[in-house]
DNA sequence: GATTTACAGCACCAGATTGGTCCGATATAG
DNA sequence: CTATATCGGACCAATCTGGTGCTGTAAATC
């Protein structure tokens, strides 16, 4: 259904909600759950998994739980949807060569390569500190600004 | 692991075979299916999905089978991945409103609706055309025009 | 008009994803 | 030191999507 996963979805919301609170402060699972009304063991099992990749550092004990391992504004989508799923590739054979039988036969492979590093790069000018701007002023600057460049660097519509 | 499924991969690659022999040239499924390798039934079902939806024309009848309803200029990636798996957005949100049950607590969703709408549009951007050119030149100008437009306008490293 | 050829729709199976439980390890509080 | 709170990992069940196959029906040819 070309969708992220809820697993990845729910960690960024996670990752964002994290990053909303002066850092250094640990949260627990339990209550990042309740926070962002999640399901706890889901919520547990994307924290750990974030923690064992190195974008949480967990504490143990009582008065543990997580926190960001870097600012939020070192932090890209594009990073934490690769550590949540894997390499960002339309395809698999977009990923690297000798990964798909077809290839010798195949005419795509190469501009679907091509497709990825630009939604890969689009991912990857967006922060987690993007994310969290408050809509105060409802305006997201990087995210609103790589659309209007796409916008206007490429009209189809004008090309033809 | 947010990659286009392999029914919208395959397809994709069979109206790629389409778009590069002569318009109005009727291929059958078996035909299309040997010539790509891939498994007849898949390919079949595809086919009528595409037909269904308009991005084919299909002639019944021996004699008959598939060709391409629109020209490869006028047909974007964009809107073949929207007819084989749905609306291009990273998350259910990313859709339209009243989706999820979490949109009053969560804060990322606008956010995932511009970078959606990002993604959606470099996938615009590239044509069936552009994919069925010829490695001849070993080039394929809009899809790397889109990425330099990407990389050029907006290098993270550079703004921070 | 009978035969051949090919599309159309329905039903089934498999693997991934989601959500859950339990127990062991470890750090803090008192 | 002991008790408690929390992470870490293994394992499991239900659901859902995606992939596959079969049978029926329409169209073209001869």
């Amino acid at each position: 259904m070309f969708r992220l996963s809820k697993t990845t979805d729910y960690g960024i919301v996670l990752m964002a909600q994290l990053a909303s609170l002066p850092n250094g402060t640990p949260q627990n699972a339990r209550e990042l759950a309740h926070s962002s009304d999640l399901p706890v063991p889901m919520v547990s099992k994307i924290l750990k998994a974030l923690a064992r990749e190195g974008l949480l550092v967990s504490q143990r004990g009582s008065k543990g739980g997580y926190h960001l391992a870097r600012l939020p504004e070192e932090l890209t989508v594009s990073e934490m949807i690769r550590v949540l799923e894997g390499p960002v590739a339309l395809t698999d054979c977009a990923i690297g060569p000798a990964l798909c039988s077809h290839e010798s036969l195949c005419t795509v492979r190469e501009p679907w390569q091509r497709i990825s590093q630009v939604v890969e790069q689009a991912l990857a000018d967006v922060t987690l500190a993007d994310l969290v701007k408050r809509r105060a002023n409802g305006f997201h600057p990087s995210v609103s600004h790589a659309l209007q460049i796409e916008r206007a660097a490429s009209p189809r519509e004008a090309r033809e």
